[in-house]
DNA sequence: GCCGTTTTCGGCCCGACTGTTTTCAGTCG
């Protein structure tokens, strides 16, 4: 029993309804999958802690389905999800993977041509059968195969951090034309998440064709999928569709403010507008068929009683009722980080040496670096041993003699061993300014074994912050486990400060867990994690998570002077 | 089936583009 499973299920009740065309009920069994699969903790766990109560509180998920969730941790089945199957022994959400295949077409091609998954469709297309029925021709198959072709070889999103370079270029590049007054990004890049399925540009212009016809020929793009006056789609060399979409001036904010929040936010505010008596689309707010807003975004929320509210926070989770009751929070700054608190160097396996790094983050605009390399349990590493760390703050002291406008920290990434304690001993740590400390073995404790060592390793007076806290790799490696409650609580009684490491493929802490901990009054710390003097660039992505996670910039010890910051340490 | 900044009942986001159609259904975001 896993959130995945039932997410599956549920998201495929949603098909199955679709298909049947009954009416709203996809909807529900759509947003409770969505629900589940984003779920921190395992289904199983809330339930035994709050019973079908506690399932009723997720967001979209109400009596019935929570019923049909309780069935499923007890049996392991779905009644009513068996029957649909059986109905309709398809693989749904492998078929409406394949883009341009809905669930209106999944049916048609299971009734009329026994169609049950993607090799079966791949077979019918390449074998012409598919022209010959309603509604589809010889361009339906291709666009199919040519779907299928595509969901093989991608990976589906694209970490933010990989993509940024490539996204900005293009803009600056778009911004370069006479004939277009204002570009902006749009969607999950305009929110900073973590990864982005497309990417979505708004563009001001009175020559729409000349836009279009400019964009679809860039060097980055690949092909062109939809090519309209309004809205143009390509797909990128890198892999990942982008759309274009020009608009008049005045409701260049109504388009921002349509494409931006993800789609619950985008939902809840629609509603918000229709009980006041407006319409909201990408064109602007209306009243009966006059334009009352859309120039701005400020004032499309202004006009429904809210405050405007920072992209990175609009996921319909508590900003909504936060704006209207004027407690947004604010956010911490692009240019509020002062110091970076987690930096390897050639000594271990960085690229660079001390001075090298503290060089290239000066030029960055940062007043002090942490040095923290890896300890000797990491050998792989070629970590230090309390000898050559010992060395090693002796070098920072003559670094620091020979640079100016930029303090050098001593400090040290020590490994968290499998018991919890640590591989350099007390009496060295204790000379260091800044010790973090981190797992990087023996990932698949048990969850009670591994919260047990963390907390042991945080206890230790010496650690000041706890690295990559949850050793999660975004699509590659899952975070171990580790009792996220526990930990927080442990680090607010310890002192104990949380990393939100800013590394593309770590950013960990995740959001909610920000939250969770700024909630508790934990202080964090903004980390790059660079092992080359080009990575401090880094620190944008970790910004952009704390604010996801809904932190000022009081939160984050790394907005301080360094002595103010060392103050804020154990 | 869910949900409540007018609701515990009566609603449920909205428009662009495509392919196959002579007026629209399906899909997408």
């Amino acid at each position: 029993m896993s959130n995945q499973g039932l997410a599956k299920i549920l998201g495929e009740m949603a098909a199955f309804l679709d298909m049947k065309e009954v009416e709203f009920k996809p909807r529900a069994y759509e947003h409770a999958a969505f629900s589940v699969q984003s779920l921190e903790e395992g289904i199983g766990e809330i339930y035994k802690k709050g019973g079908l109560k506690a399932l009723e509180d997720i967001s979209g998920v109400g009596q019935g389905i929570a019923e049909r969730i309780e069935e499923y941790i007890k049996t392991g089945h779905i009644k009513d999800y068996e029957k649909l199957k059986k109905q309709f022994p398809i693989e749904v959400e492998e078929l409406m993977g394949i883009e341009g295949v809905g669930p209106k077409l999944v049916k048609k091609l299971y009734q009329e041509l026994r169609i049950k998954n993607q090799d079966d469709l791949e077979r019918a297309a390449k074998a012409g059968k598919l022209r010959g029925l309603e509604g589809l021709g010889e361009k339906s198959e291709q666009k199919i195969l040519k779907g299928i072709e595509f969901l093989r070889q991608s990976h589906g999103r694209f970490l933010l951090g990989h993509i940024l370079p490539t996204v900005r270029k293009m803009l600056d590049d778009l911004r370069g034309l006479p004939y277009i007054k204002r570009a902006e990004p749009a969607g999950s890049i305009r929110r900073m998440q973590e990864t982005v399925g497309d990417l979505d540009i708004l563009v001001i212009s009175d020559m729409p064709a000349k836009v279009m016809d400019y964009f679809v020929k860039m060097s980055e793009v690949q092909e062109i999928l939809v090519k309209g006056p309004t809205k143009t789609s390509v797909r990128l060399k890198m892999g990942m569709n982008a759309d274009v979409r020009v608009l008049p001036p005045e409701s260049f904010g109504a388009a921002l403010q349509y494409f931006t929040g993800d789609k619950y936010h985008n939902i809840a505010v629609r509603e918000i507008a229709i009980k006041k008596g407006y319409k909201l689309n990408e064109y602007g707010l209306f009243k009966s068929k006059r334009l009352v807003a859309g120039k701005t975004e400020e004032e499309i929320y202004k006009k429904l009683g809210m405050e405007w509210m920072e992209p990175e926070i609009r996921t319909n989770s508590g900003e909504i009722k936060s704006s209207f009751k004027g407690e947004l929070p604010r956010l911490i700054g692009y240019d509020d980080l002062r110091g970076d608190l987690q930096v390897q160097t050639d000594w271990t396996d960085g690229e660079h040496s001390i001075k090298e790094m503290a060089e290239a983050a000066k030029k960055l605009g940062l007043e002090y670096i942490v040095i923290t390399d890896h300890t000797k349990r990491l050998a792989m590493a070629g970590g230090l041993d309390e000898k050559k760390l010992t060395k090693q703050m002796a070098e920072i002291d003559k670094v620091q003699k020979q640079i100016s406008g930029i303090k050098i920290l001593k400090g040290s990434e020590v490994d968290i061993l499998k018991d919890g304690t640590l591989d350099i001993n007390d009496e060295v740590l204790a000379k260091l300014d800044v010790v973090g400390a981190s797992v990087h073995s023996n990932f698949t404790m048990s969850e009670i074994e591994m919260t047990k060592r963390i907390i042991r390793a945080i206890e230790n007076p010496n650690i000041d912050i706890l690295f990559h806290p949850t050793g999660r790799l975004i699509q590659k490696r899952e975070p171990y486990k580790v009792n996220i409650d526990e930990l927080i609580k442990a680090a607010k009684r310890t002192k104990t400060v949380l990393e939100v490491n800013a590394w593309p493929e770590r950013l960990d802490l995740k959001d909610e867990y920000i939250r969770k901990a700024i909630d508790t009054g934990i202080k964090l710390a903004i980390d790059s994690d660079a092992h080359d003097i080009s990575h401090f660039k880094f620190l944008e992505l970790g910004i952009a998570q704390a604010r996801r996670g809904w932190s000022g910039k009081k939160d984050v010890i790394n907005t301080r002077v360094w002595r103010e910051m060392l103050k804020l340490l154990k």
